[in-house]
DNA sequence: GTCTATATCACGATAGAC
DNA sequence: GTCTATCGTGATATAGAC
């Protein structure tokens, strides 16, 4: 691994670890073992290579999210699949941590790949519910786009608390919280709803 | 209004916007209109500052979802009002968004109010949801734990989604998504569910 | 490409006068 | 209580040698 690529992995995991605000150009150099020389020579500074270490991050993540609800079986099957993969729940999300970092937010190269990133998932999770109606594997009373977004700040908000209680206990209830209301709204077999 | 109040609301200000690695003690002192020594006077330093505005900040936070979730009408109707209630949204949430700082969860008094705060919140809307199946307004399937950690995932996973996007839309989008999911656990009027 | 030296400024705090 | 002076450290970058 070039001097270059270990500098771009090096700000990914400190901007996942300590925000955008809170990591220094020399932290970035020292985790990379690479001079300052060296990432000032490719790199136009530390808004640059957070550039770069961003967007490498949002396509991952973007990657990641495609595959599994791309994958097989119903809506809910994938919906649940993506909710429920294995996550470093308490790490956060290195994409929607950003959005509490203020000099990212005045950034616009910095802000764009976030931009990006949920518009696209909300998107993706909007398509994935509406070919559950249109399967009949969901209630067509379900707005997409509003389900889509209530998923995915569960997740997003999912992190928060778990963070705030140092387990993943509430995350894995909000997500349980989540399928379950969902659950209750596929048209077959509703599964144990009591009467 | 005293030096030290000024210094107090001067950091509920700055770590709402900027967070505690992004916001130094001189900028809290100049936008209190107040001198160093007046600050080291008051508080042992940033960290004692900052634990005084933090808790400030969450007992209002407190105070104010309760006076909601208190209220009158049904389990749903408070539900609705605490979600549906006024806010910044473009700002995020004051206490959630120091969740994503690396120095306050490394510090252990900074830390704590965020804990309490949201162990709070959850199991007063685990509550309220209790309430609301023990009165026959909501399905006794409903867990009462997670469908709390849901609610107070969405809402601070709509914050998130509204930064990212620069726009309230998804944030209202998310709180109109749980809330309708909730709805169909609704018992007796359900309404238009299609079939 | 990478190194070291240097520059400028901000950070977070302390000291002691008033 | 508030002020100014000062301290040691780190942030972010530039310059120029190798």
């Amino acid at each position: 691994m070039n001097a270059r690529e270990r500098l771009v992995e090096s700000a990914r995991a400190l901007l996942w670890e300590r925000g955008y605000v809170g990591t220094s150009p020399k932290t970035i150099q020292q985790r990379a073992d690479a001079g300052q020389g060296s990432m000032y020579h490719h790199f136009a500074g530390k808004e640059d290579l957070a550039e770069a270490a961003i967007r490498r991050t949002a396509g991952e993540l973007r990657a990641a999210a495609d595959a599994l609800l791309s994958g097989p079986g119903t809506a809910i099957d994938r919906v649940t699949a993506y909710l429920r993969r294995e996550r470093d729940v308490l790490r956060g999300c290195p994409i929607g941590r950003l959005t509490q970092d203020p000099d990212v937010m005045v950034t616009p190269a910095l802000r764009a790949p976030l931009e990006e990133t949920f518009g696209w998932l909300r998107a993706r999770l909007a398509a994935v519910v509406r070919e559950g109606v249109d399967r009949g594997e969901l209630r067509p009373t379900l707005d997409p786009a509003a389900t889509a977004a209530a998923i995915v700040a569960t997740l997003q908000g999912g992190y928060v608390l778990a963070r705030a209680a140092g387990t993943t206990e509430p995350f894995d209830q909000a997500v349980g919280g989540i399928l379950a209301l969902l659950g209750a709204h596929t048209v077959r077999p509703r599964p144990k709803e009591g009467h």
